[in-house]
DNA sequence: TGACTTTATCGGCATTTGCCGATAAAGCGC
DNA sequence: GCGCTTTATCGGCAAATGCCGATAAAGTCA
C-alpha cells in the first residue's frame, strides 16, 4: 500500500476514474486480457480477435493508451502494444485503498 | 479466487466491464468512497457532497445501483443507499484473475 | 522508384451520457 | 385532509462515444 511517512496516501481518484472508464467497455476489457496473455500484440492481430473494423480497434487501443493502461512501440510499419503493468498495479492498489475505506475521502 | 472443482473460473467480463463503466466517472467513484465510509447514505446527504443538482445525484446513484454496486432500501420518504460489498469483492476478485492472466481468455 | 503492408486519423452518423429544471410520487407530521 | 420533505422521473439540451469507410502517413522490400 503506497504511503508517505506512515500516512496512507489516497490515490488520485480522478486518475483512477479515468482508467476505470477506459476499462469499462467490453471490447477494451477483452483487449486488456488479450494483451496480458500475449504480452505484446499489434493492431492487426487484435483485429483478428474482434469483428470490428481496423479503425475501431485502433481507436479502442488509443483509448487504453491515453489512459496509461497500454503502451505502444513502433516496430516497422507495425506498432506493438503492451500492458503497462505498473499502471495496472497502481490501479489495483488504488482500488484496494478505496474499497477498504482507508483513503483520504473518509476524513473530510 | 473463485473456482469450481479446481479450475479457475473466469469472471463474466461483460459484467465486470459494466461495473467498471459505472465506476468510471469521477463523481460516481467518489460516491462509492463516501458510501464505503458512511456505510449508508441517502440522496440528500450525497447532494451535500457535490455541487450538482438533486436529479443528477439521483441519476448517478441509480447508475451505481443498476450496476449492482449499490443497493437501496426505502426508509420513510428517504432511501438509504449502501455499498454491496459482495459485489465489490467479486469485482476485485475478477480483476485480479484478469490481471494475473489466469482467466479463460488466455486459453482460446 | 513503386507496389504493398500496417496503422492512425478524418468525416460522418446514430446513440449514449451528463447535466439541468420542472414535476410527479410517496411518506410524515399536524 | 393539508403542507412539508425527499426522491425518482420526465423533457430537453450539448457534448461525448462508438462505429464505419475512406484516406493519409510511414515503413518494407523488390
Amino acid at each position: 500500500m503506497p504511503s508517505t511517512n506512515n500516512k496512507v496516501v489516497f490515490p488520485d481518484s480522478d486518475e483512477i476514474a479515468h482508467m476505470l472508464k477506459a476499462l469499462g467497455h467490453p471490447v477494451r476489457l477483452r483487449m486488456v486480457c488479450e494483451l496480458i496473455c500475449r504480452d505484446a500484440c499489434c493492431c492487426g492481430e487484435m483485429c483478428d480477435c474482434f469483428t470490428l473494423s481496423q479503425s475501431t480497434v485502433s481507436q479502442h487501443l488509443s483509448v487504453l493508451k491515453e489512459a496509461g493502461i497500454v503502451t505502444s512501440k513502433a516496430d516497422g510499419t507495425k506498432s506493438a502494444f503492451s500492458i503497462d503493468r505498473d499502471t495496472i498495479r497502481r490501479l489495483q492498489d488504488g482500488l484496494e485503498i478505496m474499497f477498504s475505506g482507508s483513503g483520504k475521502c473518509c476524513d473530510d
